[in-house]
DNA sequence: ATACTCATGTAAGCTGTTACATGATTCT
DNA sequence: AGAATCATGTAACAGCTTACATGAGTAT
């Protein structure tokens, strides 16, 4: 059987842990959720859930509100299967990021004092931005989703540790404290207070 | 004059910041410094300096050693003007996070306990190894790349927030001290320690 | 001699996004 | 009546990675 990708693994997952849903249910759970570290558009989902259950990982049942279709997907014990497997798989998992605000932050030296600083706020206010996407997103909390609620609790505090970061560094940066500690101490590389 | 991908601002930004250089020379500076938050392969390199070229935002000089190509890039005045352009630039920048090990603790609740651990304990080695790299390219402290230095910093931060999370994590699982502290508590939510 | 690094590129293919297309149902 | 939401899908395209191809210079 073919490698799944890492966008099947999520409809798996979340069929698995959320229970039988359809495209849509999934595409808005992935937006409440995963979508900080594991995005999915419905260009994706609605293709890759064909693929499954013509691998048989997924069975599909077709329950149209009235005249407009619907199709629910369970797991199957193969679908299971696969997920396990790629639970416990212990090859390296995929870790990207792309980041424009830190890219800008990496070329400030080019830029005159004021506007240094500028990008730097700048950087905060997206991960202010991101970081209230997250607390709207509040799970539900249930013992059999203690780990929804444990990545949710992530999300809170790496946001939260950047935006701290970046004060710091603004506050650094408007009192001339910069180079930030150069020769050894910890005062930035450790997380800001 | 068409929008500029985002790789376009980083061969820009790293030959203003770090002068004329060759595309191979910039892949290695890009695996050394912003590879963790922005890569760039050869395939995208060197097709875009070219276009860069031909969009008048780079010059290409041809410096061959003996019979070897050689050509060595330099920012225009029209690349300067669009490198400050998007610097200033203050609609939103690109953030996109795949992170394959947290999506796989999101899911753990499929899981018996102790392989619930063992996802945890994956997703601190991963960030260990990315953490041990960006040590390694310890950048040569310069007053006119402190930018280069404070984001070098913000790695070892980040991913050291990460790390101490995780056994933070895997400290309240071994001891069943899940749900950590749902009812608003921040003993987890807040950076540990 | 051999291996490694320097140096430039191309081609195939995968992943993923955006935008579009379509239409039913439910809420106000 | 009209807007929002439910629901499914497709097509075009952008972006990026991998692997390949080629070969010269340098260090061991």
């Amino acid at each position: 059987m073919a490698e799944l990708s890492g966008t099947a693994h999520l409809l798996l997952g979340m069929i698995r842990v959320k229970g039988r849903r359809t495209g849509y249910e999934i595409k808005r759970l992935v937006e409440l959720s995963t979508r900080f570290f594991w995005a999915a558009s419905p260009g994706q989902i609605y293709p890759e859930l064909e693929r499954l259950e013509s691998a048989g990982l997924l069975t599909r049942s077709e329950e149209p509100h009235g005249r407009r279709a619907r199709n629910v997907y369970s797991v199957t014990d193969q679908g299971e299967h696969a997920l396990h497997e790629w639970l416990a798989e212990s090859s390296a998992p995929t870790f990207e990021l792309r980041n424009e605000a830190l890219l800008k932050v990496f070329f400030a030296d080019a830029l005159a004092a004021e506007q240094q600083i500028e990008v730097v706020r700048a950087m905060r206010a997206q991960h202010e931005a991101i970081l209230d996407g997250i607390r709207k997103a509040t799970p539900a909390y249930r013992p059999d989703r203690k780990f929804g609620y444990i990545t949710w609790l992530y999300g809170l505090g790496m946001h939260g540790w950047v935006i701290d970061w970046c004060k710091h560094v603004e506050r650094d940066l408007a009192e001339g404290r910069v180079p930030l500690a150069p020769e050894g101490s910890d005062s930035v590389a450790a997380p800001p207070r």
